[in-house]
DNA sequence: CTGCACTATGAATCGCTAA
DNA sequence: GTTAGCGATTCATAGTGCA
């Protein structure tokens, strides 16, 4: 069933609200509302128009400011996840992130795992003892040991290997067949028929999207569409605390989530509603924009009950 | 030229020393001497069939035992690469590897950046809230900002990607693209036609071996080879501290490098000898293996002399 | 000697059960 | 309660042996 029908059928839709200001004020309204926050805060010392301008070390104690507003947004079984890179500091790694996390994780959250974003074509230049930097950290953290997680949504299709693997099975391939060693693996290979997709590892490999939208540091909307089907259902609520240019909502949007996307530059709001606009609202998806003046509390009320309960009304197709 | 014939012409040979022993007290001996340790310590709590176990939050302080060893055998224009990874503990990815990092750079050393070895065939396994998992820290710490590194000797060619890419540009309408874009990027990759070589990147693809060398934890030969070709001269001095089933060695001795392998477990330094002598020994490279209480002095220095002089002999070019 | 069939196994993790 | 041990689960590749 393709979108359009899925829609029609089930008689609603979804909608992403764009709000201008601090997600430490904004986002207190919106208590337990979301089942995943995706991220890419501003990095140390890069968005000067950000927030403050901040130095890398003042970071983790900067991003610790979040964690209240972030903690209490989030589900129980919710997750968040944050795309960061360390900045090299004259010549050296610098280790914001690293004291960020541990601060994160000593506030109570859970980090479950470090997933890597691989770009395979990162910028291109040339330093006399650097290497292109071809990687960035997603760090998927939680409350709880109990989170939302559905690997299926993003299995990846098996290899070649087992067409030619699977073509006859020896007698040892009909039940389990413990390895010699002492690894404790074994295998049955008579359960692989037929398998088409596999579980994902924990790097996720996106090439850097080229498209300058204005804003300095777009991540490819596969990121956040990645973990928007990983770690959170259709019709939740996503929520994106430093939205920049909208990857995010593009990407719930894409995948039948609700999304809020707060930023504090008006220039990025105003950037993230004309693409949101231009690549996806339609019939089935709105997008509404509100600047901290005006009064949101309609469509506010109207997103909670959107990701709570399904609209009952007469949809017209076209 | 081919190795042989370069051989010929320089008419010397490469030689790999394996000790049986401590590093922290074998290589007491070997100060100033090592271009490069590249090695892959002991895992927290891993293989407890083979190694003493350490338990991961002893494992900073541990591996701090041997950091005064570690930073007087190498160079000061040299490079100390580590690689490892944390595991993962009670369903929560422990940090013990960042704080063993953050010790060493309180002792001194600069972590110039962290590389990812990825692994596009990871172990297999299924677990409800976890992906497999694809990579590996290597990270490169140095003594000084000054360290030898050379990006040409590991430059990769032109991934497919950029076929592709070029391709679709050539597709693309080209007054639609130019107004979606005014990053540059299009442009630079125009100008990336006919290259055939580009800096590499940090995270480095490389699939797991399968091959059981008697050794629980063997890395594949291209690791260490990448960074003996990034971070070492021809005829220079490799030292793997914890050599394990000698791929250290393997990759030395194929780059044209000297090596000395420790192993404080015999059974490992035997088959490390083994190997070595059976994948790599011939005219032009050397292997000896000596147990702690034999008398490998003059070997010692002859391997000290080998990669501070080339022998004079008269030599003929071609 | 090539090619195909088949074997072996790699730094794994979780949850249950017994002690 | 708490921990230690064991079974279940899983993908991709290299190597071996035989036709």
């Amino acid at each position: 069933m393709d979108k359009k029908t899925k829609y029609l059928n089930q008689d609603h839709i979804n909608k992403c609200l764009i709000l201008c200001g601090d997600s430490r004020s904004v986002l207190l309204e919106f208590e337990n509302s979301a089942e995943l926050i995706v991220t890419s805060p501003p990095y140390a010392d890069a968005r000067k128009k950000h927030y403050d301008s901040i130095s890398p070390e003042k970071f983790p104690e900067w991003f610790m400011t979040f964690h209240d507003v972030l903690w209490n947004t989030l589900k129980d079984d919710g997750s968040l996840v944050i795309n960061i890179k360390d900045k090299v500091v004259d010549g050296i790694r610098h280790r914001y992130v690293w004291r960020a996390i541990d601060k994160l994780i000593s506030a109570g959250w859970l980090c479950i795992d470090d997933y890597i974003w691989q770009k395979p074509n990162p910028m291109p230049g040339f330093w006399p003892n650097r290497l292109r930097d071809g990687w960035e950290y997603c760090f998927h953290l939680t409350k709880s040991k109990k989170f939302y997680m559905d690997q299926k949504a993003v299995a990846v299709p098996v290899g070649d290997w087992v067409n030619k693997r699977l073509q006859k099975l020896s007698e040892n391939d009909q039940s389990r067949h413990n390895s010699s060693n002492d690894s404790g693996f074994g295998r049955d290979i008579s359960k692989w028929v037929g398998k088409e997709k596999v579980a994902p590892s924990n790097v996720i490999t996106i090439p850097l999207v080229g498209k300058n939208m204005g804003h300095p540091a777009v991540f490819p909307v596969e990121l956040p569409s990645f973990f928007i089907k990983l770690l959170s259902r259709e019709n939740q609520l996503i929520i994106d605390p430093f939205a920049g240019s909208g990857s995010t909502g593009i990407a719930a949007l894409k995948n039948m989530r609700n999304c809020l996307l707060v930023d504090n530059n008006f220039e990025y709001c105003k950037i993230a509603y004309d693409r949101l606009s231009r690549e996806v609202a339609d019939l089935y998806n709105e997008v509404h924009f509100f600047n901290p003046q005006e009064e949101y509390q309609s469509v506010v009320n109207d997103l909670k009950m959107n990701y709570n309960v399904r609209k009952n009304k007469t949809t017209k197709e076209k």
